[in-house]
RNA sequence: GGGGCGGUAGUUAAGUUGGUUAUAACGCCGGCCUGUCACGCCGGAGGCCGCGGGUUCGAGUCCCGUCCGCCCCGCCA
């Protein structure tokens, strides 16, 4: 017999809508099998749809409908898991028989008349939301995945953010713009994705790993304010928080301060939190505004430009300490003391740095002596050396510690005041090269915050610490090459204070480039362009970049900025990580629908895979064979 | 490129100093059951122990290599 659902029985509701008042409605309603429980009699069936689940009952006994129940009951009796069918039905008040884990639980659907729009194979894990299958096999069958309700959930915040981003910008004067995903090849920075051109043979396309380019040049072309939410792609390892394909909200935007910028973004930050998980941000930031932080703070005292600011334990640099005390008695120190002194080192050039954090008493305690000792094994796999220690006892004398024996009174006495070390208190030492001290120390604060349940291993905790890093350097000192290179890209805009240190003293200038950064990881970064072409012009010489060099790679943007390009600057918040952290998801593989696993593959389709011979001559491109790895 | 963790029925796991037929739960299949909603009861099927090599009388277990997944460093905003 042809099923009448779909072309005479058309869907009447979502299997999340239907509440004791409807009782007695005629409801037609399709969806998926969560469950079905067969007592001989009765047949039930949890029909799930995206919006929810709603039970329906085959009763053989049902009167009213001839003999439409029972056939109705006979075929439910086969009907299995994740089988997708179609019912109508009479929504039936339950009663006392409420099932009040369900939205629709005081009420069920007695079943006229079925239809099997098509059955299913066993899947190969259960669709349930508390899962705990591998994520291989998750990605492998990422449709059935997709199928959980937190799944759904979280592409559904995705949606919202989305939807309130296009309706604040649009409010807010900002046009939509696309930009080309295919661009130049230029290299420096992050490496690109190729695409080799069939109609330009041995030349390739680059796909964008930002529209930064593109967004600047709709500012000289006058478009005043663009947003676009845009995909990037850039051909680095993966992390948690890293896909080599992600989104962006891109904004730009022209006569505007580093500050104007800071406003807009706050606005929609505030907008979202308030849409999607209904917090009022005002109640944490009166002003409507984000904490700022210069970054040599946050360098200084968090290791990083990204701190999460929900718990202490800041970081004090006592390299000047050391000098001073030539080491105090500790050899490792003493080393670093007389690089200094000698002027193999400089403390405006720190190659190398020691560092100490101080973890207060209180917290201190609630670490056995072999949990600390297992610190030691998570530094050494950042390439710390070790991790010396210090337990600081009433007397300020240091016990656990590798350093306590040989230690100078003096020095001791003058680390325990710069640290405001009291009794009880531990405190951990790191030197050495300063990017190695930096990132193990930032590293090890974020561990024993989570260690020591000061924030949550994933998720947000219902906190969020939002703020902004302003003001960094414009350039970085290259230990290895020794030589200054931009710390970000070469046209971000100097402090006019700094502009004339450009030549004379390049690593005391700051620049207008700003990252915001929400409990810990970095979810926008900007800054105010550089729309000056004779300041342009000094910091590529500044940076040791020819004027070929910078015609070659950027021609096209430094003409633009010479027609009349007005003072602009933008920002680019990671939409992944956004709707990661709003979604206290655990990794941007769950707010990403179709997600590459760390070594960049898709496991559900086999990409990337081989090219064939002809497709491979058509593009001009030959495949070295790789070479058998060396003995 | 480097460090670490993992891979055993469909799924998640257990598996002792190497020793008979590799366990369990959930799922799956069959039967029973008039109200379940984590239904219950009875029965059953299901294994390249990631892959390759080695040691051994004998390997899920020990050794070497390799592939895959995850976390981190480097890299990357």
């Amino acid at each position: 017999m042809p099923s009448r659902f779909i072309d005479e029985l058309k869907r009447t509701h979502h299997c999340a809508a239907l509440r004791a008042d409807d009782a007695g409605k005629e409801v037609v309603l399709f969806g998926w099998v969560a469950s079905y429980r067969d007592h001989g009699g009765c047949v039930f069936i949890d029909l799930r749809d995206r919006e929810g689940i709603t039970q329906l009952v085959f009763d053989p006994e049902f009167s009213g409908h001839g003999d439409a129940p029972r056939i109705a009951h006979d075929l439910a009796q086969h009907v299995r898991g994740e089988w997708v069918i179609g019912v109508r039905g009479i929504v039936t008040s339950r009663g006392n028989n409420t099932n009040p884990r369900l939205p629709t639980g005081a009420i069920e659907i007695h079943a006229v008349e079925l239809t099997v729009f098509n059955k299913a194979d066993t899947p190969p894990f259960e669709i349930k939301d508390d899962l705990d299958t591998s994520e291989e096999k998750r990605l492998q069958y990422r449709y059935l995945d997709l199928r959980r309700a937190p799944l759904q959930r979280t592409l559904r915040v995705r949606h919202r953010v989305h939807q309130i981003t296009r309706r604040y910008f649009d409010e807010h004067g900002f046009l939509e713009l696309e930009t080309p995903v295919m661009v130049k090849y230029t290299p420096g920075g992050a490496r690109n994705f190729l695409v080799p051109s069939r109609m330009n043979p041995g030349k390739f396309f680059a796909l964008a790993e930002s529209p930064q380019l593109f967004k600047q040049l709709y500012m000289v072309a006058g478009f005043d304010r663009y947003f676009q939410i845009v995909k990037c792609f850039r051909d680095e390892d993966l992390r948690v928080d890293r896909q080599p394909e992600f989104t962006q909200i891109d904004v730009e935007m022209s006569f505007v301060s580093q500050d104007d910028v800071f406003i807009a973004l706050e606005g929609l930050i505030f907008a979202v939190w308030k849409e999607v998980l209904g917090i009022d941000l005002h109640e944490k930031y009166p002003s409507g505004r984000f904490p700022q932080m210069p970054f040599e703070e946050s360098m200084g005292k968090y290791g990083n430009d990204k701190p999460d600011l929900r718990f202490g334990f800041p970081h004090t640099d006592i390299t000047d300490v050391i000098i001073e005390h030539v080491g105090g008695g500790i050899p490792f120190f003493k080393d670093i003391a007389d690089k200094f002194t000698s002027g193999k080192l400089r403390r405006d050039l720190p190659a190398e740095i020691v560092k100490a954090m101080r973890i207060p008493a209180e917290h201190a305690t609630k670490m056995s002596r072999t949990e600390v000792d297992k610190l030691e094994d998570f530094v050494k796999g950042m390439g710390a050396r070790g991790l010396a220690r210090a337990k600081v006892d009433a007397t300020g004398n240091w016990a656990q510690s590798p350093l306590a024996k040989t230690v100078t009174p003096e020095m001791r006495a003058a680390i325990n005041a710069k640290l405001d070390a009291k009794d009880g208190d531990l405190l951990f030492f790191q030197f050495g090269k300063a990017s190695t001290v930096q990132t193990v120390l930032a590293n090890l604060r974020v561990h024993l915050a989570k260690k020591l349940g000061l924030i949550p291993e994933t998720g947000h905790g219902g906190r969020f610490e939002f703020l902004w890093v302003v003001n960094p350097p414009l350039f970085e000192w290259d230990d290895d090459r020794k030589t200054w290179a931009a710390a970000h890209h070469a046209f971000t805009r100097p402090h006019d204070a700094c502009v004339d240190m450009l030549e004379t003293d390049p690593g005391k200038v700051l620049c207008h480039r700003y990252d915001l950064v929400l409990n810990g990881f970095e979810i926008g970064g900007g800054s105010i362009r550089l729309h000056d072409p004779s300041v342009q012009a000094r910091v590529f010489k500044a940076l040791g970049i020819s004027d070929e060099d910078a015609r070659a790679k950027f021609g096209f943007l430094l003409d633009a900025l010479r027609y009349g390009a007005p003072p602009h600057g933008g920002i680019a918040l990671g939409m992944d990580r956004l709707t990661m952290l709003l979604s206290g998801a655990e990794s941007l593989r769950d707010v990403i629908p179709y997600p590459k696993t760390q070594k960049g593959t898709d496991l559900m389709t086999d990409a990337p895979s081989e090219a064939g011979a002809e497709q491979l001559a058509e593009l001009h491109v030959r495949v070295v064979a790789q070479e058998p790895a060396k003995k």
